[in-house]
DNA sequence: CGTCTATTTGAGCCCCGTCAAAGGCGGTGG
DNA sequence: CCACCGCCTTTGACGGGGCTCAAATAGACG
């Protein structure tokens, strides 16, 4: 099984090595999506669970007029449409940033798996309710930060988000975004964001270059974007379930 | 059984005489919480799942410098924090906007409910799910709306919830905010909220005085907001779960 | 080495924020 | 019933953060 999809589904609770097994018999079938495709489209009734393996890709809503939001990114481990068991269609878009490697679940053994595997369901819904509080974050940082702390809090997420996949090395990490995909995230236009970054770069806080991420001094960049990494829930909450073995 | 909350349960499956009753009897304990009073703050780690019966609440996300986001809003039948079972402690607050009614539920009690009642289950479910779409679409409306149409579009959204739970009257509804809790919500000033309103009622779209909303013309607001209703999945998704008694 | 995309820079302006103060409205107590 | 008080709404003047439009430069890729 990939390292980050382990590294994932282990953030809330220690599965055992059956718990695992049986997940990774139901990674049967992946599929490629080059880089800047849906993998998923705004209306689509998908008929089997994404997950991504490998590469980022973002949720995007799309407006009338032709402005677009990405209102979220997957990296290796996110579950795409988990909710396709309640939720007929979708209501946004789940576009590749990168080439992408996603695993298709068949809805039925995963089902079957989580019967079997408590821990895997747990995990799952641990999945679900940190990817709401995630959203509520995203929500606060457009609404409350202004555009320097606001490009702080979104770099230092996604560094931590890396980083608890196992997808960082030291104080740096791949980071494939353009600066127009950065603006459709943050609300800014791609000028602004240019200009911010600069500064950013002028306060030593980031280096960015080359699709690669470098954070110097990851403390002050937390402070800066005032950053509380509570929401990420990353501190095993479920090590009273852990597995044993 | 409160209307507004049977009425929600509803909305994505209808549900027999004995869900109804094994759900109505775990209402037992309820509490009446003060307005601007927090029914749970940041940081806590709750005891049981609060549901609102009846008033208005927020969830609300504070920076260290003092700014404050309404990052959601709880009206009648929404549950505050059905998380608990996974999540160990509250990432927000919520804090109630009227005088609030809400029920405890004890987690047992609810577990050993949606096991017997596989549909009550699937309609909690749905509850999570939809919660999180509308907070994907907050993202989308202060990233991508201009004032104007920002406003407009948390105005219908809030209307067609209200309308979800039977909460309307024709064209109106209650409506406590003030236009300081609009602002923090929409991630404007209260005096620029002000002035827009202006401006959206001039144009004949909104009336918006002692605490009531009247939207003469939906169609028309709609259209001014961009606003898709596919994000709040009312279209009874579940309906082939149906009981049929 | 040419083409395409992404980044950078500049100039001007507008949407929205800030600061400050005046009205309005509901509630409360005398 | 009225007077007062606190909260909410409204208005004005002004300033700034971020947007727009436009063009130049730098990388990536074949």
């Amino acid at each position: 099984m990939e390292l980050a999809l382990l590294k994932r589904l282990e953030l809330f609770t220690r599965l055992s090595a059956q718990d695992k097994a049986a997940f990774d018999a139901i990674l049967t079938r992946t599929r490629i999506v080059p880089a800047r495709r849906d993998v998923i489209s705004e209306g689509d009734r998908p008929t089997h669970v994404n997950l991504v393996l490998r590469g980022w890709a973002a949720r995007t809503k799309m407006l009338p007029d032709g402005r677009r939001s990405l209102v979220g990114f997957l990296i290796p481990g996110d579950f795409c449409d988990l909710n396709i068991y309640i939720l007929r269609q979708m209501d946004h878009s789940i576009s590749a940033i990168t080439a992408l490697k996603v695993a298709q679940l068949e809805p039925e053994q995963l089902t079957c798996v989580m019967e079997r595997h408590p821990r895997i369901t747990q995990a799952l819904l641990w999945h679900e309710l940190v990817a709401t509080a995630v959203q509520r974050e995203w929500t606060h940082n457009l609404g409350a930060r202004p555009a320097y702390e606001r490009l702080a809090h979104l770099l230092v997420e996604l560094f931590l988000r890396m980083r608890s996949v196992g997808l960082t090395y030291g104080d740096s990490c791949d980071f494939p975004l353009t600066q127009y995909d950065l603006a459709e995230a943050s609300g800014l236009t791609p000028v602004h964001v240019n200009r911010t970054l600069q500064a950013l770069r002028a306060d030593g806080l980031v280096e960015l270059e080359r699709k690669r991420l470098v954070i110097p001094d990851l403390q002050r960049l937390i402070e800066v974007a005032m950053f509380n990494p509570n929401y990420l829930h990353l501190d095993h909450e479920g090590a009273h379930l852990d597995a044993n073995d």
